[in-house]
DNA sequence: GAAGATGATCTACATAGGCATATGATTTGT
DNA sequence: ACAAATCATATGCCTATGTAGATCATCTTC
């Protein structure tokens, strides 16, 4: 009684639709756009050399990521400044609000995946988390 | 030394980025879109006896799916015809042609999943696709 | 049988994304 | 010093997607 054999996109994506769905509204709730809050996750894990690394890092156009820092420094969760050794470059920092208000919209987020996970056995768990993370790992 | 805590819609929205763009020049060679792929999978499964279900089903626009449906009837991939019981409904149904394709696609797309997870432990494999097939589970 | 709901379809509109090109400032290679 | 490459930015184009409204046919309810 085998269970017929299911493509590892569909269950992904349908997945990743239903995660989406449910930080729509947290991130409502905290004025933040999907990729505002992808830029301060990025950006919380360490400064970004020059906004084209930092689209790279986040897969996003370099072009379309600009009004998304505009947005972000504006509301003063970023600061831009022009690299001193390199004065094309200009390097982004999140600020101490926005690492605040990441810090804060994450919680939520986490609050939101524990609940989503909470029928799963802790051991299953961890090997979700390891299996993704190795999946999602960087092309060796 | 815990690894600090990863968003998991960020770590699956990557992996399926990753296998919709693997899965794109498989259905390019086979001349079909995603949604006609999906619309595909569907029907492979059983008939379909709406367009709304199906669209339901394959979450999308019922109004958009319109289009796909008419690209895969014209292609004889599909039939489309009205329900007897209910005359407003159209009962979609994957055609012997329909269904060959499908499997010729689905086969490649297999295998580059398998190439995908090629370093996985079989153990990891089987638990990381109970894990996907529970979280995709429709809710309880 | 009339009124309202439902299914398929079409059209239009707004937004978002990917992609190409152009420009000005600056750095790097020769 | 000069040419080529690089970074940030602006603009335009094309496609995909989400949504709403309108129409026609057909059911369902009362």
């Amino acid at each position: 009684m085998n269970e017929p054999r299911r493509d590892l996109g569909e269950m992904f994506a349908r997945i990743t639709q239903r995660l989406v769905q449910a930080e729509r509204p947290i991130l409502e709730r905290h004025g933040l756009s999907m990729w505002e809050y992808v830029v301060l996750s990025r950006l919380a894990a360490g400064t970004a050399p020059t906004q084209r690394t930092l689209a790279q890092d986040v897969g996003h156009d370099p072009t379309r990521l600009i009004g998304v820092i505009d947005a972000l420094e504006t509301a003063g969760l970023l600061t831009r400044h022009p690299d001193p050794s390199d004065r094309r470059a200009r390097v982004v920092e999140i600020t101490e609000q926005g690492r605040r208000r990441h810090a804060a919209v994450q919680g939520e987020i986490h609050a939101m995946e524990d609940a989503l996970l909470d029928d799963l056995a802790p051991a299953d768990r961890a090997t979700l988390d390891r299996l993704l993370r190795q999946l999602g790992a960087d092309r060796r």
